[in-house]
DNA sequence: ACACTTATTTAGAATCATTATAAACTACGA
DNA sequence: TCGTAGTTTATAATGATTCTAAATAAGTGT
């Protein structure tokens, strides 16, 4: 039951009907979460009863996403998967299930990357570990 | 200049010449690469003067995937990116120019992952690492 | 070489996630 | 309340990928 006006507009982003819905159904939650842009469309019709259009899904989702609320997981699928767990993280991917669970930091070891790229620094460091039955 | 009939016969695919033309622009290379089926279908328009339809550019890329001799690396881009080499490896991507960069095995630390989940083992365990200016 | 079967190629259509458009609406400061 | 810039929306456009079904080529047995 957070408030999200305010943080909206320390943002730069007004606090509309729809980013405040988009708001609760993606961070008024326990746990963090994947989805794709379908899956929160369907979460959107499931907890208001307010129609919000696919549009304003997308440009709300990348608008997140520049704020760095959301980020997108480099996957391969047919659709893009983001994360509602914006810190530097690790997954499983499940390819029998096609399923993406979040590895705790303290479950992967520490990574040193030896080689370094003249005049570019590193933005972030990111595991896949696929499974299979 | 490998001849890659035989190599086709044993893995149970016809060696056509559209499949012989692709194996040499993928593969008779002093290094493994990055594609996307619409470089590679530029690729071969360079390097052949025979046309190939791009659905079969498509049928063969997935086909050569499922026999191992390609794989797909998880990037978040409108195109999905291949690669000839099917070595377990990591990626630095440089978010700038949107290029990717092969690691050597020797670059990355080695990686422990601590947690298990029943039932599943794991297939690759793949690094990406994100660099900007 | 010939006939037969099955795999492959191909042009074009279909699919579908995503982005663009442009008009209506809304937040918000003056 | 006005004016403006930001936002929403239905709808169209885009473009990567997949599908279709007919033509062609490869492999097999004779
Ligand atoms: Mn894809
Ligand atoms: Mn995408
Ligand atoms: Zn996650
Ligand atoms: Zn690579």
């Amino acid at each position: 039951m957070t408030n999200y006006t305010e943080k909206l507009r320390n943002s730069g982003l007004r606090p509309t009907k729809q980013r405040l819905q988009i708001c609760e159904v993606l961070f008024d939650t326990e746990k963090t979460f994947h989805f794709t842009i379908n899956e929160l469309e369907q979460k959107i019709k499931d907890k208001t009863n307010n129609k919000i259009s696919l549009a304003t899904v997308y440009n709300t989702v990348h608008a997140f996403e520049k704020k760095g609320y959301l980020k997108q997981i480099p996957i391969n699928s047919d659709q893009t998967y983001f994360d509602t767990n914006v810190t530097d993280h690790h997954h499983f991917y499940d390819l029998n299930e096609e399923k993406l669970i979040d590895l705790e930091n303290s479950d992967v070891g520490p990574i040193s990357i030896k080689r370094k790229i003249n005049g570019k620094k590193i933005k972030s460091v990111e595991v896949l570990v696929k499974l299979e039955d």
